[in-house]
DNA sequence: CTAATATTATTTGTATACTAATTATTTGTG
DNA sequence: CACAAATAATTAGTATACAAATAATATTAG
């Protein structure tokens, strides 16, 4: 476990996903589900190609997400008249009742798992990994 | 993306996996592959619940993940006369190159990411992402 | 010692995730 | 304007990932 830093970080977040995830479970949400209510959260309307770069996934895989998520009444897509080839998305009422939960959840198991941290802590945590990103990737793409 | 701090480490996380797996594009390895590689360079002979805890996978992900390296010669399955439910896990010779070059690339890439950062940094890095993992997890498990 | 329980791996079914190829539309160039 | 090149979304194909059910073997209780 002294492992690589590559490791340690996977394992860091696959943890907290899945007790994100488990905190979810009443809400029926799948794992894909909850970034993306999350990121409409903040800019509903958003073109496809918009929220796949937002939420860091191939725009392939949320053809089938929103799919998925249309079915069960979360979302909407619509062609707004100007470029037909673009679709824009936007949080039905359960889309957006949904949103809200995920919201409170994430807030409340942040909390939970920083707890221990000084919030001179988490600044430098963040600031971090906030730094690695922008090694990475344009900080404008992500939300 | 002053969102959440869920949101900040799936990201950083994203990112390193796809810059990593980009440097292993010569290697012909999957996605799933190059931690059992790694795991198994470190515990070779592993039973594959062992292999499934240390690299954080469920057992039932990690049947195909073998099956698909055993057919490509990287690992071979033993019963060992003991236990006859369980299969031990040992990299073959081509296994063992696979893994010395995913970990010079997990070294390498790592020392790229992490180079503009003090040394001093770094450890405060590992070790607040360390004591998140063990807030979630038994780090006895882990690698 | 035998039945109930537990454990290890696999199978099945659904949901990501990515690459490459395709479709529909728009833009850019001559 | 006509047509090549670019763009947005989808489809197809393979590989994770997890939950639930199953199969084979071990352990434990009585």
């Amino acid at each position: 476990m002294d492992q690589s830093f590559h490791y340690l970080l996977t394992a860091c977040q696959g943890l907290f996903q899945r007790k994100v995830m488990t905190a979810l479970s009443g809400t029926g949400l799948t794992v894909g589900q909850p970034k993306v209510l999350d990121f409409l959260g903040l800019h509903d309307g958003s073109v496809q190609k918009r929220i796949a770069a937002g939420c860091q996934i191939d725009p392939a895989t949320l053809t089938g997400l929103l799919s998925r998520m249309e079915e069960k009444g979360l979302i909407e897509r619509r062609s707004e008249n100007g470029d037909r080839r673009s679709l824009h998305v936007y949080l039905t009422e359960l889309g957006w009742e949904k949103q809200r939960e995920v919201h409170r959840t994430l807030v409340q198991q942040e909390e939970e798992l920083l707890s221990d941290l000084s919030e001179e802590q988490r600044k430098q945590l963040s600031e971090l990994l906030l730094s690695l990103c922008g090694k990475m990737c344009d900080l404008e793409v992500l939300q």
